[in-house]
DNA sequence: ACCTATTTGTCCGTATGTATG
DNA sequence: CCATACATACGGACAAATAGG
């Protein structure tokens, strides 16, 4: 995994590493199941300050692409395959155009679905996962 | 303005901070236009550090509850500016029930809505943000 | 146009806590 | 119990945007 990153670009390092971690899932070379390097190994690697990696990692945690957990590392999350059906991705396609419409940016967004989610599902089924 | 922070509490303080702020707010304590003390102020009041306090308006500026800039403050965001429009509203409630319907978890949901929001963004008009 | 003060943003370093194995 | 690895918090430094003199 060879990440580049620029001290001297104005882009913030922690977007910088996000960036290219997202890059390299979508390109395949970050796959399902992956285990990315510790916090710690990566900082090193890349001559940056432990917390700006684990910013990069919550980040892309948010986003869903990443499973981050205490004491057990980082790893790739498994795309579902539930997401192909047609109707749901009409759904969300109808959805992004009445964001835009309205400007919403996309932290908006994800703070409104997840509101609206929790909201509608109740608290009785998260037991799994939560904290 | 009152907020209480209890170091003990297993609840991070940057979540006590804006879980206090965010009652503030609904409860009309704070109203649109409100500016909040400057980080460093409240983090002297709390007795906690600048960066704590900081950490909790990033959060609330994420979801939407307030404006928070360099070099001018941190105000509460006008209701208008965050209401839900109704065609929105009635998108979202709508992929919430095909996502039910497929089964999605939260997580999934989020990292899709994530992915389709970077592919779909053609528009490079983001530079709207200032005024 | 310049300078200064204010205020948030990023990054670093360190310490300590917490979940996992 | 112990090592690993992320999470939170503190403190300090500097940068960048803003506001005002």
């Amino acid at each position: 995994m060879r990440l580049s990153i620029d001290p001297s670009s104005a882009e913030p390092l922690f977007d910088q590493i996000a960036r290219s971690l997202r890059q390299a899932l979508a390109s395949g070379a970050l796959r399902p199941g992956d285990r990315l390097p510790p916090a710690k190994d990566l900082a090193e690697i890349l001559k940056v300050n432990l917390h700006t990696v684990l910013r990069a990692y919550a980040l892309l945690r948010d986003e869903g692409l990443l499973e981050v957990r205490r004491g057990r590392g980082t790893v790739v999350v498994s795309p579902s395959e539930k997401q192909i059906d047609p109707r749901l991705s009409q759904a969300v396609a109808h959805l992004l155009m009445e964001a835009h419409r309205v400007g919403l940016t996309e932290n908006e967004l994800i703070r409104l679905i997840t509101r609206s989610f929790r909201a509608n599902i109740g608290y009785d089924s998260i037991s799994g996962e939560g904290e």
